[in-house]
DNA sequence: CTTACATATAAACCTTTACTTATATAATTA
DNA sequence: TAATTATATAAGTAAAGGTTTATATGTAAG
């Protein structure tokens, strides 16, 4: 691990807008997959497939609860991600407009 | 700047395993197309390219002495770049190889 | 001024990617 | 058990990306 394929892999996951703005929802609090798609604006399709790109990627992980999968910020991950999630603007306020109750 | 889409699109030019080993090249000394071409055990039209992306994102700057043309690592960039390119495996010994006598 | 060398650019090709639309699965509730 | 809600998956499509091959530009040296 850590090879150059293996950085430029887990960069390309960091290089999509939409799937740099789902790790800075979940930078603020775990959200189930309609909320994030309502907070971006997007399809529940097109969040999904982004999640599972991130999860296969372990930057996320996720929870089922009842209805409803939780997805969260898997910590564990290389220095330098949580480097660029704090460079970037902060959606605390996207994430706090859902709270538990939307879908 | 540093809007999501800016750097999700500084990120994808380091989502490249070429790009990546460019740049850690760079990063021990300026070097011309053909050593960097050879140092990658690649083509010069395919290095030729990519440092055009790399520059066109200012993560490079060139400098032309005669035949040659130096790349070097911009210095003034994100933080979150020298935090990649220090977690990376080093190339040192692929770019001490070439001293100004090998083109 | 012609030849050689370094680099850039362009075109072509193939692969990958992001998104949409449609459908399947799974849990919940009436 | 039927209807509803949340999520996943699959297929299709258009756009972007990486590499190669061929050619053009620019500099130096005979």
């Amino acid at each position: 691990m850590l090879s150059y394929a293996a950085v430029a892999e887990e960069l390309k996951l960091l290089s999509n807008k939409t799937r740099l703005m789902i790790l800075a929802l979940l930078k603020e609090k775990e959200m189930c997959v309609c909320d994030i798609a309502a907070a971006l604006e997007s399809t529940q399709p097109n969040i999904s497939q982004h999640l599972r790109k991130l999860k296969t990627g372990n930057l996320v992980r996720e929870t089922r609860r009842g209805q409803w999968i939780y997805y969260a910020i898997n910590r564990d991950n290389k220095p330098y991600i949580s480097d660029i999630l704090n460079d970037v603007p902060s959606m605390k306020h996207q994430a706090m407009q859902f709270q538990s109750e939307s879908c």
